[in-house]
DNA sequence: CAGTTAGTTCGGAACAAAACGAACTGTAAA
DNA sequence: TTTACAGTTCGTTTTGTTCCGAACTAACTG
């Protein structure tokens, strides 16, 4: 008896790729957060992820709570039972949101870095690389607007709902 | 003889982590496209490099063949000489910014597919997913624009120039 | 042609990351 | 107090990555 479609899975495959490129998690957890990402709020049990990943008890127990400690993941419980079941926390796009605005503010200083370096060092090449610098550098203030309008428009959102 | 400074070396190792997770590129690749980064458009030749890196012939040349193939750096050579010298293709900044390009475009079909899912088979917490959603799209599309706007800014540049 | 230069290719050693099974812990019901 | 359940921990195995040395190739030089 599947607990997912063909479809399912293979949407759970190429999410998982794709977060254990994005995030950096081990090919396991990126899966268990792919199947998270594309199921209803009601979550699964642990048995239930065992066996929709064929991973052995350790595996997913180790992978799980890996996603608890980045808050990819909560877990509720059910009166009366003692299972967790767990599902993903916010929303994943958030997850990406907080992500990418780590990545703006670190590519701005190396950018920085980089530009300076260039400046005093290579000054021949510094007319071409520097002015280039400067553009990018407008285009991660803006990509750092974007981010925060976003993060501010999800957050206005969440209060009126 | 030294052929970097300590300072240079300090920025290379820096530069060189921040390549490696960024690009996921191999350690001694991530570090000799820093090199490159910070280097004349002189560039270096293969015995530098390997002085420079204190790596290995071997491991020197299949990192630079990798670095090659995925066009982060070209090569020249010089009248009378066998040797080529290395140097970064284009602007860093202008890899950066395809890459960027890139991983929005794919960050708004995932998106999309994720969305589409979950309309059709979760729909108690589309209400919820779904609009969230939409915001993100409408963040990946900004970006898209502010991409495309920086790489025209490049553009005129260099014609201009 | 023999030797040098400039690199490439291949097999393996060293290490790191991921997954596993078996034994363990804590709680609750019988 | 035993058994069942729900999961954790730890040592091992499997898998994958990175780098290296040694042998090789291809192009030029005397």
């Amino acid at each position: 008896m599947g607990l997912c479609s063909e479809h399912k899975k293979k949407l759970i495959e190429e999410l998982g790729l794709y977060f254990e490129k994005r995030h950096n998690l081990p090919p396991l957890a990126a899966r268990i957060y792919a199947i998270m990402v594309l199921s209803s709020i009601e979550g699964f049990s642990f048995e239930q992820l065992m066996e929709i990943t064929q991973a052995s008890k350790s595996s997913v127990s180790t992978n799980l709570n890996l996603l608890l400690q980045l808050k990819y993941l909560e877990y509720y419980t059910r009166p009366g039972e003692r299972k967790r079941y767990f599902r993903s926390s916010g929303s994943f796009l958030q997850n990406m949101l907080r992500e990418r605005y780590e990545t703006v503010n670190s590519d701005l200083e190396l950018t920085q870095k980089i530009i300076d370096f260039n400046q005093e060092n290579n000054p021949e090449n510094y007319s071409k690389k520097g002015y280039i610098g400067n553009i990018f550098h407008a285009f991660l203030e803006q990509e750092k607007l974007n981010i925060e309008q976003t993060l501010q428009r999800i957050r206005d959102f969440k209060e009126q709902s």
